[in-house]
RNA sequence: GGCCUAAUGGAGAAGCGGCUUAACUCAGUGCCCUCUCAAGGCACCAUUCACGGGUUCGAAUCCCGUUUAGGUCACCA
């Protein structure tokens, strides 16, 4: 089983092609293969072959056989279509030999001028018919026009009647009746290289595709496809037409991912944000099957590759991309990771993006897990973070150096308390709350604190009482937190303070007394 | 404009003629827990499935029309 067709781009759009390619292949035991569709060579970019490779792999795709960058592997080869033009060539000979294909002479501008007037009269655009001027060139006309050197492409003579129905399948959409194909389109460009349709025809019978696997773009060229398999003698392969990812445009209307637009369309804004591909990949699961989103709850999150895919559990509607769904399975996955694991993970991202968190994460490795492994590794994980790419704001408070100069701009406390009682809690904190005991003596302790200096111990006694207490444990809490991390919210304040330690913790609660 | 396809909440969706006064997930909201946040727990969030007709004892589910949205009409893929 061979799923084909990827654009030689690196997108979103793609990521969901050819990750469905990838599983139904490992699901049915087929193979997967890469042909580099280079035909366009007026678009094409330099080494977007090997950069879409290197992207694939990133989320654990990797072709079985054909392009492989540097290399080809497979018996169908080559994989590269402007490597095949001899291929495509031989099978157009045939085609003129059978009065199947002609050379067409109509230049850009004629070509316009029958579609201008197919317009005023209201007629169908195209090449086809009494339009088709070039199909009636006698063939010494033909050969002395050739001869001359005058330019020309090759088109296919249509057969088809535009009042017909030829009933198409796709795996997705079921049955469906289109209007047969009368167009006499291009197969050979002046380039000498093939169309889409017709090299796909070619590549597909020669390399043995049983099934296509491509956007939705491409129904409208089904009648297109199946009458050149068809007068080729060949049996078509099964297509697969996938819905297109949309968001909500400019106008409000829904419309289709543009990778010219949309940041969030490319694979590389994700990887630069230092998403985990896993979460990508999930995500896009959930929008390739409706029931995959209740399969990977059960299995908490894992061995998604265990999933069965199926066709006809695919929306045929194309839907908006969800951030916020992104980001949701990114907090799960990178809540089940190890400390190693993240650790890994971080380096590896800030390496290639993120130069500042690399510098940091190297200080001192060590030290790194310490902070991100805080209420990890337990039956419920804090899922904090979703990306790497803002882990460095998030932690600097825990480096000494960062943290001095975080600290003269950041230090913003609740102005409902008095600098004289602030400096009397951070005082008694320093003194008296030691760490040498577990997290809930620590917190007994913080209470039995604030209490002496008139805080209610808890939130409730607080609520009860308003006026017999200056404020309540929160905001003892709340300054202890602002003093050592610069923010309201801050991981779980003791293993903030076990990790910056006594004596770091008493020099930044001095540092602020002495500001007062 | 022609052709093809679709239409269930803010988003992804289940549903395939009675089991649905419409599952599940994300987001949102409220409460609980609580030193903050995150996590976790519990609630709430579509009397109704774009609209109008029909078929049927019975329709989100079938049929027709309307509307809306997407795709497509290249020597691009």
């Amino acid at each position: 089983m061979n799923p084909n067709t990827f654009k030689n781009y690196s997108y979103a759009i793609t990521l969901f092609t050819s990750m469905i390619c990838h599983k139904v292949a490992r699901d049915t035991k087929g193979v997967f293969y890469i042909r580099l569709e280079d035909t366009d060579t007026k678009r094409e970019i330099q080494g977007s072959g090997e950069e879409l490779l290197k992207q694939l792999q990133l989320f654990n795709i990797v072709p079985d056989e054909g392009y492989l960058g540097d290399s080809q592997k497979g018996n169908y080869g080559p994989y590269i279509q402007s490597q095949r033009a001899s291929i495509y060539k031989t099978v157009i000979k045939q085609l003129l030999i059978d009065g199947k294909a002609y050379p067409c002479f109509c230049s850009p501008e004629e070509l316009a001028q029958i579609h201008d007037e197919q317009e005023k009269k209201k007629l169908n655009p195209g090449y086809y018919g009494e339009f088709a001027k070039c199909r009636f060139l006698s063939n010494e006309e033909r050969k002395e026009r050739i001869l001359r050197g005058d330019p020309y492409i090759i088109r296919f003579k249509s057969n088809g009647d535009h009042t017909n129905k030829v009933a198409v399948s796709d795996l997705v959409r079921g049955d469906f009746e289109i209007a047969e194909n009368d167009l006499d389109i291009v197969i050979l460009k002046s380039d000498g290289l093939p169309t889409y349709h017709f090299a796909h025809a070619c590549d597909d019978h020669f390399m043995r595709t049983t099934i296509v696997i491509r956007g939705e773009e491409w129904v409208a060229s089904l009648p297109i496809h199946v009458q050149l398999f068809k007068e080729l003698g060949w049996k078509a392969p099964k297509y697969a037409h996938l819905p297109v990812i949309m968001k909500i445009g400019e106008n409000g209307n829904k419309r289709k991912l543009s990778k010219r637009h949309d940041p969030e369309a490319a694979v590389s804004y994700f990887l630069q944000d230092g998403y985990p591909t896993e979460a990508l990949v999930m995500y896009l699961m959930t929008i390739a099957n409706s029931n995959f989103e209740e399969w990977i709850f059960e299995h908490k999150f894992e061995h998604m590759e265990e999933f069965k895919f199926s066709f006809d559990k695919m929306s045929l509607e194309g839907a908006l991309f969800d951030m916020g769904k992104v980001n949701f399975f990114s907090k799960e996955i990178l809540g089940k990771k190890t400390k190693y694991e993240i650790l890994d993970m971080a380096k590896k991202y800030a390496r290639e993006f993120n130069p500042n968190l690399l510098a940091l994460i190297e200080r001192d490795e060590n030290y790194f897990m310490e902070i991100m492994n805080i209420e990890r590794e337990k039956e419920n994980p804090r899922k904090d973070y979703e990306k790497f790419g803002n882990l460095y704001e998030l932690i600097s408070f825990f480096y000494n150096d960062l943290y001095e100069e975080l600290a003269r701009t950041q230090l913003n406390y609740n102005e409902k308390f008095s600098n004289d009682t602030i400096k009397a809690v951070l005082s008694k904190v320093r003194d008296e709350l030691s760490l040498e005991q577990d997290e809930q003596s620590w917190f007994n302790n913080m209470k039995a604190i604030g209490e002496t200096l008139g805080f209610a111990p808890n939130g409730k006694a607080f609520k009860q009482n308003p006026n017999q207490y200056i404020g309540s444990i929160s905001d003892v809490a709340e300054m202890i937190r602002i003093t050592l991390t610069l923010r309201k919210n801050s991981p779980n304040l003791y293993y903030v303070m076990q990790i910056l330690k006594k004596e770091e913790c008493d020099r930044r609660f001095n540092s602020v007394i002495s500001k007062f």
